[in-house]
DNA sequence: TAGAAATATGGTTAATAAAGGTTAATAAAC
DNA sequence: GTTTATTAACCTTTATTAACCATATTTCTA
């Protein structure tokens, strides 16, 4: 079971470094950003299965935050936390795509428990296949997510369960750094699987397969992970 | 879309009146308990779609209630609601299975927001697989589950019955996966199975009929099970 | 501090293992 | 006695592992 990943927005450094490492230690796995800006960019390459956000930032307010990745990610579980009291700023807060709203102070062991509240919630639903599983393109290819299928021309390449998955995750964070972990977290379920080179050789293979188009590469990030620019 | 049915544990008589008839008018069938020891029954009998328990009740306490509740309908929402606003409390209601704590006093529309958010990600879950027997198309055929009669055009396939149970169960979860385990079980019982190529066999022979129209397809998830697409 | 070992990380290829596919023969059921 | 289900034998594909190579970092030493 891989560790469930937050992403958590947060100005004030001190507060923030304390729940980070707080939910460190129960075993998520954090990303903190401090700056509103940043969110979107945070969030695409993060991939986080659940998300923190404070509603009094610098300058992009929280509520807009939590819309946009409302309508992004339909299914991501967002938690607001405020200093704000009124019932007013709640309804905001669920109005704007929250699922939770936690006024502060709040204990830590609420919030975890919120969370993990949460992420059962959000676990147990299957996404609908329509939402992102149409086909799409990718340089001169064009790939078909449902039928496992990577079309250039009249050539037909099918892929297997495995290249499909690996794909489906570069795919998701393209143009984005993906890590080595997070892969294999996400296709072969813990990270026992360190020192095989199994991953290698199925990125060996989707190099392969994409060779047809040079703008298409997936670049080795040496330590880190890979990125898949197109 | 019928009206959410909620179930409303409460004690005090006053308070109970007013939430439940602003329920009401916001367009929920609301059930009142005023005992505990009256739950169990009212749950069974009333079929809710969410509960909101308070946890100050006289003899059997609302945490207890949850507990039951959860065992007996683990998809069941469950929001407590209390004037202990101890963080111990709200655990204790997340402990015992809640999905959300709200402490007293509250505003009516934080708990309607509460209550659409849950009732939002919990009705996201499986649709239930409607017992709809009437015939259904797929691709180019038409299906006649009652008959085991598979159309295509003017050609008529009879399917024997384990073809027809395992036709059903991949369109039941069609552009899903389907777990091999779990297609062994449903048709052939338990888990001894699992050598036996048997399965494989009816697989191709799906394939076979099928293979008149190229957009559907039983896409083999190795190591996992089949994706019916179409 | 330059430069050589040592080490870590990823790439490549081939071998092996595991899972599933195919076909035909056999057994059960109707 | 014909249809349907199961099994067996063999084949193909996919996944994993192993062995070895290349290259970048680190660390150690002159």
């Amino acid at each position: 079971m891989p560790k469930p990943r937050i992403l958590y927005v947060e100005d004030e450094p001190f507060l923030g470094k304390i729940v980070k490492e707080s939910l460190e230690s129960r075993d998520f796995i954090v990303r903190m950003v401090d700056d509103g800006a940043a969110v979107s960019d945070a969030a695409a390459e993060f991939n986080p299965d659940l998300c923190i956000l404070d509603v009094m930032l610098p300058h992009k307010d929280g509520y807009e935050l939590g819309t946009m990745l409302r309508q992004r990610y339909p299914q991501l579980p967002i938690i607001f936390v405020t200093a704000k009291t009124q019932t007013e700023d709640v309804l905001k807060g669920f109005h704007s795509g929250g699922n939770d709203y936690l006024r502060k102070p709040f204990s830590m062991e609420e919030l975890v428990a919120r969370v993990h509240n949460l992420l059962q919630l959000a676990g147990q639903q299957q996404s609908p296949p329509s939402a992102d599983d149409s086909p799409l393109q990718l340089g001169r290819f064009e790939y078909d997510p449902r039928k496992y299928e990577l079309r250039l021309g009249d050539h037909v390449q099918k892929l297997s369960y495995r290249e499909a998955e690996l794909l489906k995750i570069l795919v998701q964070h393209r143009n984005f750094t993906v890590e080595r972990k997070y892969i294999l977290q996400k296709i072969w379920g813990d990270d026992s699987f360190f020192n095989s080179r199994n991953l290698d050789v199925y990125i060996a293979r989707l190099r392969e397969y994409f060779k047809g188009d040079p703008d298409i590469q997936i670049i080795t990030l040496k330590g880190v992970g890979y990125q898949f620019v197109c």
